[in-house]
DNA sequence: TTTTTTTACGCAATCGTTCCCGTAGAAAGT
DNA sequence: ACTTTCTACGGGAACGATTGCGTAAAAAAA
């Protein structure tokens, strides 16, 4: 089974006219009498042709593609993203073309073959909690391939990168935190390799340290997988509730990590923010009708979107390669909500 | 700035071979001498040599890449039945492109033009709330691309189609709302157009029928736009709570529906389910963790993309036209939290 | 009338790959 | 020694569209 569109022969056959002149009749060029115009405009619309965009792109040697790799879809910062992507994208007649990580390296590669494979144009990605070695992409962009990186961006590329202040949100929720009378604020965070994990954790660590709370190392958690693996949040949060003195806040520099530290507290009877404060880095706009209603730090994702693809476009378009990158750095919000409203 | 492959002419002139023969030792062919292959395959290897996709799309006039469209990918619902498809697609070597329709009509149309202008093999579809004229789709599937309807189907069109069994699933909704003592039951819905609309709201009738109670019309309010305009809600809602005689519960037939309903009651300041119960579909996976804990009917998401996925890729590569299409009807889960539980 | 210019088209190469043919040269059969 | 059969490879068309170049015929200039 199989859908045959029209060709641009079959309208040179029918009017008995020559490839040329039918692909010229369509471009409107100058060398073609209006009469043929007319004729070919006509057929063409009457067989309803379109210019088949495979062999555009085979002459062309531009897909007028754009590859886009994120952990997950289903995660709400990043199907933000992907929104404020594909406005720009179409707008400019790109395709964009989605694939997902799932936070594994391996599945990053494959997909970054796949990708480059299908000869994209560009590429915009945030990498996956397991990568460490950026060699295939360092060797990517090496050969010419444009790419931004956004959200998770790895500093030994050089290129144009879209992020937020990731340290001062970072360290604006952790002095609401302490605002609020928390004391004992542990901190879950996703691999410590990742950028904004080091900068979020960074901005905590310093609004401890301004207010005069030593950083209690033990405190600080690590979730391999992101939380993507559910069991990895909880074995953390035992440990941290396990202590002799309990932490009576957490601060959670992902949003599964958020949501899924609230799942396990709620599981074990805690009331938040009754028994313990909770606030961390989220996109979902739910989390307002959560019980309790979530503290989040937000990030302008839809905006970080568009930027990267503004950049991307840039790259693509350049006709002289580029050697002057900029990092975008967007501000992120602090929405204060119940769950870190202490009862005193 | 243009990112160059390494292409089957280079191995060609490197090695001092034609093209054809580079191309038969790649593909292992027996006219081919071992020396020679073996010559070939490793120089393509430290080349790292890859088949441009876009040649041989052009040649096999086949892209390897399905179309999906759907309303949103940010809905639970949906990103879970890309998931699906996306599994069963990148195991069989296909590629996903993911468009959005945003509930609009005109948007659906250009996404169709554009995603079969990209010589799609296949298209995954669930209709946007607007369509009604689906001529487009039609002329389509009769020109010979393959087409697989899931969620939103359209009667219409004879292909395979995968669903679930909304009429049981909306009756077993409103039934454990009557046994849970509500009687004055309201329902918000998408368009009545929509194939599921049409079903849930049917099975709503029935138990409300089974149960004795009479189908009040005037409870039944419908959101042109699927919630995606956040103020229709609000005008239905509205409209049911200035009445008389007040719903003490509400049915809704979708996931944007049922998080709007709630975020709006909330807003309004009414206790659910203490003023008024809530029950709908949704995928969200979070809804448990809302205040209060939403009770909810679950479409098997993911298995309902692989299915449709399975179904697209079968139609694709039938070498003969098919004629005996499947609808595939999935049971949905009921979970039932605190959202309906009446404190009486 | 002859030459030049313009108009309006066709031919053929190109993009990267596959595949149907054709064919040297070696091996095998007579 | 001569014919036949393999073996191993090359030539070239094809997929659909664009585009530089060449060119008849018509129009304009000489």
């Amino acid at each position: 089974m199989k859908f045959e569109a029209a060709t641009i022969k079959d309208i040179a056959k029918a009017l008995g006219l020559s490839t040329s002149t039918v692909s010229r009749a369509l471009r409107d060029s100058y060398e073609i009498s209006p009469e043929t115009k007319k004729l070919v405009l006509e057929y063409a619309e009457k067989i309803n042709y379109h210019p088949n965009p495979i062999a555009l792109s085979l002459k062309e040697r531009r897909s007028r593609t754009i590859g886009v790799i994120v952990c997950e879809i289903a995660n709400s910062f990043f199907s933000q993203v992907i929104n404020g992507i594909e406005s720009i994208a179409y707008n400019n007649g790109y395709n964009v073309i989605i694939a997902q990580s799932r936070e594994s390296f391996d599945r990053e590669m494959l997909n970054l073959q796949y990708l480059t494979s299908r000869s994209i144009d560009g590429l915009i990605i945030s990498v996956s909690t397991e990568t460490t070695d950026i060699s295939y992409l360092k060797d990517l962009n090496k050969k010419g391939m444009p790419i931004v990186f956004f959200d998770r961006i790895v500093s030994d590329i050089d290129t144009h990168k879209v992020i937020v202040d990731n340290y001062t949100g970072a360290y604006n929720a952790t002095s609401h935190l302490i605002k609020s009378g928390y004391r004992n604020i542990a901190a879950i965070s996703n691999p410590e390799m990742l950028s904004i994990s080091k900068e979020r954790l960074a901005g905590y660590r310093k609004a401890l340290a301004d207010n005069g709370i030593e950083v209690d190392e033990s405190l600080l958690k690590y979730c391999k997988h992101g939380g993507m693996i559910n069991d990895e949040v909880n074995t953390v949060l035992r440990e941290l509730l396990s202590r002799k003195n309990k932490p009576d806040a957490i601060f959670t520099t992902a949003d599964k990590l958020t949501t899924g530290c609230l799942r396990i507290l709620k599981e074990n009877g805690l009331s938040v923010p009754g028994d313990i404060g909770l606030l961390g880095f989220s996109n979902n706009d739910l989390t307002e009708l959560f019980d309790p209603a979530l503290s989040v730090i937000k990030q302008p994702a839809f905006e970080m979107g568009e930027i990267a693809t503004g950049y991307l476009l840039q790259l693509i378009e350049s006709k002289h390669p580029v050697t002057d990158f900029e990092t975008k750095v967007l501000p992120t919000e602090l929405f204060i909500r119940n769950s870190t409203r202490r009862k005193d």
